[in-house]
DNA sequence: AAAATCGTGTGATCCAAATCACACGATAAT
DNA sequence: ATTATCGTGTGATTTGGATCACACGATTTT
């Protein structure tokens, strides 16, 4: 539970006993690769905190197609918050690529804790606040970028997930062909 | 000023004294047709709060084609949020489409108010709750759908602004050409 | 160790949407 | 009132990327 509270406190201090609340709210969780944390159709009970291993989060249309919306390494939170925040069925599919370890909580956990200390709604407005630059970015690369400028910009936020990655992820995440990624690195 | 109020108490409760507080962070701004609130290279300042007219948020790539990222009505809220979180310069441009009123407030507005007032980091902490589950499901729309699907979901979002906006602008909102959105409605 | 599946590259074909081009009524500007 | 330019529809052409198809080495599975 110790990057729990390095990470908590890269944005706000706690006294131990904070820290000790906070910390209930929280369980462990070992993954396995392939191992899948939610599935279409779940109630979506917990938000996660990854930390470690490489998970995805990803949902199908109705013809069988993938699209990768997130992916997630130490450090992040991943759920389908669509369904968490509103308390109704998941749309997505939360699975392991590499095996570690999660953190979970509910969203009781999430609002009574940003009740109860003020700090701790301060930290979660904070991480709200990145995510929705992160995706408004997302949002504008999609718009109007080629599929090479959508590769180099997510091999130069994330060289790791690329190595990592299977490339044809990378291309569900891209929203492009797993032929026409491969074709943009060759050229 | 009352709209204001109104907005944040569909949320939190306010004293008057609390409220007279936060509304002081808060001016009031006419804008005319046509007239620009942010201009791409301009210090983002202000984050603005619609009360009436119609904007559009949007930037423009090296072939000067445009790409709405948001359009906001009464009750909404915009700026060029990367920017005005990082305090950098605008990517983007803000452009009143109808005429109306916004209120407008600095970072340190919402950062201040977030510190003295619980209540004020929850509305907030809310807000962009609201805005990040928004966000993601425009990024599986863009993922995913087709022109049609486009044009449908947005037609059933907003309605009103289908009425209101140029269609050559639900195109750049939609990611999708003049020509080809024309031809949606009429086959 | 053999068989199946996975990850990846690459050629050939197809197709949906972009682009180019023009028309024409409705606003807006001079 | 006359001249621009705006908003929109619609035809013709082009094209980037999807799809289909196959190859082949590297992992997994049995």
């Amino acid at each position: 539970m110790d990057s729990l509270r390095q990470h908590i406190e890269e944005i706000i201090p706690l006294t131990d006993a904070e820290f000790d609340h906070v910390q209930s709210f929280f369980t462990l969780k070992k993954v396995r690769k392939h191992q899948y944390l939610v599935n279409e159709g779940d109630e979506v009970k917990y938000e996660y905190l990854v930390l470690s291993g490489i998970y995805r989060v990803f949902y199908v249309d109705e013809q069988g197609k993938e699209y990768i919306v997130q992916f997630a390494k130490a450090g992040w939170w991943m759920s389908d918050y669509e369904a968490f925040f509103k308390q109704g069925k998941a749309s997505m599919f939360i699975e392991c690529l590499v095996a570690g370890e999660v953190l979970y909580a509910t969203l009781d956990a999430r609002e009574q804790l940003s009740k109860e200390l003020h700090q701790m709604e301060h930290f979660f407005r904070v991480k709200l606040t990145n995510g929705y630059v992160a995706q408004q970015q997302r949002i504008k690369l999609l718009l109007s970028s080629t599929p090479q400028q959508r590769y180099e910009a997510f091999a130069r936020l994330y060289p790791d997930l690329l190595q990592q990655v299977p490339k044809k992820l990378i291309a569900e995440y891209l929203g492009v062909s797993r032929e026409t990624l491969s074709r943009l690195y060759a050229g």
